[in-house]
DNA sequence: GGTTTACAGTACCAAAATGGTCCGATATAG
DNA sequence: CTATATCGGACCATTTTGGTACTGTAAACC
């Protein structure tokens, strides 16, 4: 079906939550759970897996809760997706050599690195902070990505690169 | 996990098969099964869906079998994906308004069509002909892609739009 | 016209992934 | 010491996937 998990559409969504408030001090799950209108189970296991993968800090014991662990503007769209599914691999040859069985003969492996790349360049040009300052509302969304596309070759490993903003030219 | 389906995968390499040959009249599910080597009935449930879903022709009874709808320069791999797993959709809310019980309070709904759009109009841009050509053999794929950026912003529909050449400026 | 070839549709089933809940352990503040 | 929260699992129902099988129908060819 080509869709995100669940648990990483609310991941993000608590993500820009944690990104739009300006207190420094933890907020914890049982608090984001009521903003975000979500079942306490789910955004605590969404919570923990994010702390996990780093994306978050955590602090445990009375007025604990969880903070972002680095700007926002650092975190990626593609790097909140790997921390909560697992690297972007469209298909099973992408994950890693000799992850195929067909490796050998197949005739679309390399056209697959290809597309994958694409793809994951794609979604490390947004970041975290793109989403939090969310001015799209009454903006047909697609008129911001002019210009979106000369930067989306160069990156490969998955590092983080200058990242597109959302806003550009906007302003 | 962020993974395309098997069938899509298997979609694919028989679509990429269908377009290198030259030949022009049909090639049946058991000849195109043994070249992927893949099991028939596989293979036959992934031509039958293609077919269904337009980017193929049928041709039923002795001598029939599968041919390619349109030039291959006019099928993209958003197309490829969509007759397989169905319109691309990272989010449920990118699948049509009033998909999510939180649309009105959430507030990322507009940050996941940008999203979602710029993966769409990514996939856009790779074709078909593009696929088959596959002379990545010896060269680092990524170098092709200079220059993809610029285009990614138009489209939004899912219409067909000028596709990017992946061996653009490498003749 | 009968036989063979090959697709069409659909039902089916086992295995895996997902979505969601719950609980005991541990760390921290006061 | 007690209340508060995260941590790390286990757990389970439901859905999706991957793959097979079977019946029907269309076309070609003798």
């Amino acid at each position: 079906m080509f869709r995100l998990s669940k648990i990483t559409d609310y991941g993000i969504v608590l993500l820009v939550n944690l990104a739009r408030t300006t207190i420094e001090s933890p907020r914890n799950a049982r608090e984001l759970a009521e903003e975000v209108d979500l079942p306490l189970p789910v955004v605590s296991k969404t919570l923990k897996a994010l702390a996990r993968q780093g994306l978050l800090t955590s602090q445990r014991g009375a007025r604990g809760g969880f903070l972002l662990s680095r700007d926002a503007e650092n975190i990626s769209v593609a790097n909140m997706i790997e921390a909560l599914e697992g690297p972007v691999a469209l298909t099973e040859c992408n994950l890693s050599v000799g992850a195929c069985a067909h490796e050998i003969r197949c005739q679309v492996r390399d056209p697959w690195q290809v597309i994958n790349s694409v793809v994951h360049d794609a979604l490390s040009q947004i970041t975290l902070s793109d989403l939090a300052r969310s001015r799209f509302d009454n903006v047909r969304p697609l008129d911001r990505l002019s210009g979106i596309g000369g930067r989306i070759s160069r990156e490969v490993g998955g590092s983080d690169q200058t990242p597109y903003s959302i806003d550009e030219g906007i302003e």
